[in-house]
Parts: C-alpha cells; sequence; structure tokens
DNA sequence: AAGCCGGGGCC
DNA sequence: GGCCCAGGCTT
C-alpha cells in the first residue's frame, strides 16, 4: 500500500482527463440538482444506466420536486416503478420525500452522516450525492468501482468480504479527488461501465492501462475474484383470475413482503399432494375468503427472480359467495379489466394481463 | 456475516 | 443460462 499513495494524483489526472472526453449525455448530468443527484442514485442502485434513463425521465417529468413527491400517493410512486425492481428503493424515496419536507425544511442534507439516516441511502449513496451534487470529497464504492480497483491494485481477496471490502473504502477513499469529488467517482463508475467491464475488458484503450497491476499481469480476466454459483430453487404458483359481474379481483401486497405495495392476482404455492384447480381455491379463499368456481387456465408464465424461478399457471374463474376481506393481504379490489393498467402490477402479473387481453 | 429484495442487459 | 448491475435493510 505504500507505493500506491504516490499513483494516487497520476490516476486522477488520467481519470479526469478521459472522463472529459468520454462522460455520456445522461438525463441527471443534465442539470445536477441534489433531488435529481438522489432520485438517479436510488434508481441506479443494481440497475443498469439504460434501463433507468426511461424511468428516471418518467419519474422527474411527475415529480419535479420533493414537495410534489411527497404529497403524492404511494400507489403513484409505485405505478412509475413498474418493471423496475427493488421496490422498497421506491417506498423508501417515498418515504424519505416526506421526511425530508417535514425535518430539513425541504433540502437534502449535505452530510455524509445527515444522508445516510435517510431511508434508502446508505453509504455509497450518501457518498454519491455528497460528492456529485454538493461536491464533498467523500469515497463512493459500488460495482464497477470495486471492480476498477481490484483489477488496478490487484487485490485477490473477496469483495464480498468484510476485509477486503474495508481495504477497497480505505483504497477510494485514499484516491478520491478533494477539488473534483464528484466527477472523480463518476468517472470510475463510467470506466467500469464502459472500458473496465466484467468480460472483455478493453484494456488497450483504457486511460489506465499503464498503472494497472492485473493488466501487468494479464489478470484482468479473473479480477475480482467471484463465489461459487448455487443453483436457485424453483416454485409453481397458481394465481386466479376471479370475475364478478365482468369485474375482476386483485389485492395488494403487504408492505414489507416480496413485491410489497404492489397489486396482484390472488394466488400461491401450489401443495404437491394437491391439483392445480384445488390449488388455485385454496389460495384465494385464504388470501381474500371468497368462495369460487375455478374454470379453465388462461397461461402459463415463467419467470425467473434473484434468488429462485416460478412458473405460474394462471386460471379464469367465477365468484361463488362469500365477500372478499384482505386476510393474507392489505387489500382487496374488484375492477373493470381496463383499470388493470392503472394499477402496479409484478413483472409476472403484467405477463398474465397481456395475455388476459390478447384473450379477449 | 448472511439472507433478502427484481428485472433486464449482455455474453 | 449464468453473470452482473451507480446497494440497502433486516436478522
Amino acid at each position: 500500500m505504500k507505493n500506491s499513495k504516490p499513483q494516487a494524483s497520476k490516476i486522477q489526472t488520467l481519470l479526469l482527463r478521459w472522463f472529459r472526453a468520454n462522460a455520456r449525455d445522461l438525463p441527471w448530468r443534465r442539470n445536477r440538482t441534489p433531488y435529481a443527484v438522489w432520485v438517479s442514485e436510488i434508481m441506479l442502485q443494481q440497475t443498469q444506466v439504460a434501463t433507468v434513463i426511461d424511468y428516471f425521465n418518467r419519474f422527474m417529468k411527475r415529480f419535479p420536486t420533493v414537495e410534489k413527491l411527497a404529497r403524492a400517493k404511494q400507489d403513484s410512486v409505485l405505478k412509475l416503478w413498474e418493471g423496475l425492481g427493488y421496490y422498497s428503493r421506491g417506498r423508501n424515496l417515498h418515504k424519505a420525500a416526506k421526511i425530508i419536507v417535514a425535518d430539513y425544511g425541504g433540502k437534502l442534507p449535505d452530510t455524509l452522516e445527515e444522508l445516510q439516516k435517510i431511508p434508502g441511502i446508505g453509504r455509497y449513496s450518501a457518498g454519491a450525492i455528497a460528492s456529485i451534487a454538493f461536491n464533498r470529497p467523500a469515497p463512493i464504492l459500488d460495482g464497477n468501482v470495486i471492480r476498477v480497483l481490484c483489477r488496478i491494485f490487484r487485490l485477490k481477496g473477496n469483495p464480498k468480504e468484510t476485509a477486503t471490502k474495508n481495504k477497497l473504502w480505505q483504497l477510494a477513499d485514499m484516491l478520491v479527488h478533494t477539488k473534483h469529488p464528484g466527477d472523480f467517482n463518476e468517472a470510475m463508475m463510467e470506466l467500469g461501465a464502459l472500458v473496465c467491464t466484467p468480460s472483455n475488458p478493453s484494456c488497450s484503450s483504457c486511460p489506465l492501462n499503464k498503472v494497472c497491476a492485473a493488466f501487468k499481469h494479464n489478470e484482468q480476466d479473473s479480477l475480482p475474484v467471484r463465489q461459487k454459483k448455487t443453483r436457485l430453487p424453483h416454485y409453481t404458483i397458481v394465481v386466479g383470475i376471479v370475475y364478478k359481474d365482468n369485474k375482476i379481483l386483485i389485492d395488494k401486497r403487504r408492505q414489507n413482503a416480496l413485491l410489497g405495495g404492489l397489486w396482484e392476482f390472488p394466488g400461491g404455492k401450489k401443495r404437491k399432494d394437491e391439483s392445480f384447480k384445488t390449488a388455485v381455491a385454496r389460495e384465494v379463499k385464504e388470501e381474500t375468503g371468497i368462495t369460487i368456481e375455478v374454470g379453465k387456465r388462461l397461461c402459463i408464465v415463467k419467470h425467473t427472480y434473484s434468488h429462485f424461478k416460478i412458473t405460474l399457471h394462471a386460471y379464469v374463474c367465477e365468484y361463488k359467495n362469500g365477500a372478499a376481506k384482505p386476510l393474507a393481504c392489505d387489500a382487496v379490489k374488484w375492477i373493470t379489466p381496463k383499470n388493470l393498467k392503472k394499477y402496479p402490477f409484478p413483472g409476472a402479473n403484467v405477463k398474465i394481463i397481456r395475455q388476459l387481453m390478447n384473450a379477449v
């Protein structure tokens, strides 16, 4: 580590020069207000730039200020988040907007410590907002920076482990440019996204190839080290499209559950010892209390999450009796088919809705 | 420290 | 089909 200090200014100079010539024109770089930086950083958590752009533009158009966001209904916020994933980000962003208006006079705090008290803002996002929006010399460490640092310094520890992560934070802190911290941090991420990519990095055109220890030893393809893969479990899910007087029953998932706050068709895991139709009737009864008659299967939908896979079997059903109540969910509602698009649904349910519209 | 939380881009 | 992504929260 003793030799890395003298390299810091060289790395800074090379990287900033490269960034000024190669930075992408991104919506959140047009007008770097703290609010815009904050929204973009939350959306960009574990989500690629290309995916975020349209969501960011729609969100900023609908909620141009923190006050507008604070006054919004959660359904409106989640509707704009539909399809983006990690919905706790949307819920926390909304919750945080209310806190910022109520406790911070409508202005985002400008220190690392205060920023990390805001829901949804951790060490990375606090550093990103502090450096990019407020020009404070705070380090950041995201997937891109981890990869760049592991290669430049030829770090062979597992980045998932705390000891390695601490070393990386230390390096990021040592390197961050005092006068241009935001540009430097963005440059590190930009390099990771465009040049120092996970596979087939463009080392020959990298501005840092002269100072990169991994490149020197031709180890850029094996760093950072990654851990072993595990097989994803698979579940069979049944759902009911329950009709009553040309209306369909939907329920709102519990806030802290997977896909919390989103609406869905009632259903759940099929047991091994029961038929599909029995499973649909049982799940709908357990969730909403009503009795139904299960009709024909509408479609089969496959969907992969981070930690498991599901195959969804959707059945068209007819309401029989009982009053729908939110027994295992936060709310239930009978809505007309054309109102389906007004509610936020998980991706797998959107696939079903698409099939439903095609069938009509 | 480990598990949980989505969906899409890319190879 | 697997890896990765401008991570944070909970236990």
